[in-house]
DNA sequence: GTTGTATGAATGAAGG
DNA sequence: CCTTCATTCATACAAC
């Protein structure tokens, strides 16, 4: 067994529960996400008619998440829908005929798109940031008779008025940029790096959500590294 | 250092090897949920009008809270839908503006209530009354209306998405329960730093992000280490 | 706790 | 731009 030590990487309670603890976070959040993306492609599917009944569909309609029953309204994908809000964030405001032709293009590289979906997209997303704008401005707080969770004496259970008590959360910004870009973990540094350092591999648009997600364990995605 | 090694734990290459891997993929994989939790939550996080008093969220969500309430939904208490009835069928359309916030005040003394949820109850109380007026028109007919999607020649027919080669659609099922439940990941702080790299993301990143984690149990996927 | 339904809210599109 | 409407999405609540 001596010899074995010769061969091996240490490290210290501390830092063994500093990666435990990471680890937590990346099981947590990864769950997580798995769930969510169940949830959605769930909910897609089932918009889509599918029956769920055994059909092993080509699980890689994930990242174009979206429904269309072949009614009229236009529904963004997400790819589309991120596109977007980047271009808006960008700042220019009402773009031009030119620029709108442009984004369509681009934009219908991830899903059926129109030009005028594009106009009124921008245009009510324009609305939409002006409203808000407002409303953060003034708490157009009513009332504020609200009774914290506290348990109030004889309060009954069955309350003839659906006057409950809300919490709501605050999420000021509405939105932000969004980065397509997916970091990795340098593979070549130590593990005490863990928490900083990230590399920039690049997009890795081709691992898709499906090819990520489809599996439970995520012991079966460690080949793919 | 000798007696060192008595305190630390020790890992093989191959088991170091094996860690960084699957560091990696939660790192990959919380990349992403983070960036579909932007997405999601940029697509339906709007202007709510719900802003409802008792902001009380306590941002920390101490030890064994969650419950970060997601989504809230105004309930207007009797005596607030009675009065709204009334306002109603007293015939004038479409309140303007200035009504509005004149019903919202006089509402507010009954309860919780916004202008927005006024807005938005005589927009919907409108529909349902054409709607009713409507079905109240043409007994049920049991009609053969049946919205097969034929496919119309016309090109405003949208599709799912032009990556995906063949969907086969029936109809349409419609309503899905769909439950995610929002809690506070409680051990995150000061050591979830994914974001912390990424030069394009807002401010309120993480804020957000940590409402949207929820805390299952890590430990077995913690007994992998 | 599951399922169904009523209805509050979000948002694409149209009209002005 | 602003307002309005149609449609869709999501949630509260009831019935089982």
């Amino acid at each position: 067994a001596v010899e074995k030590v010769l061969f091996v990487k240490v490290m210290t309670d501390e830092q063994m529960e500093i990666l435990r603890s990471q680890i937590a976070v990346y099981a947590t959040i990864s769950e997580q996400l798995i769930e969510m993306h169940k949830i959605i492609t769930a909910y897609q599917d089932s918009l889509s008619g599918m029956k769920l009944s055994g059909i092993y569909v080509d699980p890689l309609m994930a990242s174009g998440g979206h429904k269309l029953t072949a009614r009229q309204r236009w529904t963004p994908t997400s790819v589309q829908l991120q596109m977007l809000e980047t271009i808006f964030n960008q700042g220019n405001g009402a773009p031009s005929k030119q620029k709108i032709k442009h984004i369509t293009i681009e934009l219908s590289q991830h899903g059926q798109i129109s030009e005028s979906n594009v106009y009124n997209w921008f245009q009510n997303r324009r609305a939409r940031s002006k409203k808000m704008q407002k409303m953060a401005a003034l708490p157009s707080n009513s009332e504020s008779e609200i009774e914290t969770d506290e348990d109030s004496p004889n309060e009954k259970k069955l309350r003839p008025d659906k006057n409950v008590p809300v919490t709501i959360r605050s999420d000021p910004i509405y939105n932000m940029q969004i980065s397509a870009e997916v970091h990795l973990l340098d593979q070549t540094q130590g593990i005490y790096q863990l928490n900083g350092s990230s590399k920039s591999c690049g997009s890795l648009d081709q691992m898709s959500y499906a090819n990520v997600l489809s599996t439970p364990r995520l012991d079966h995605l460690m080949d793919k590294f």
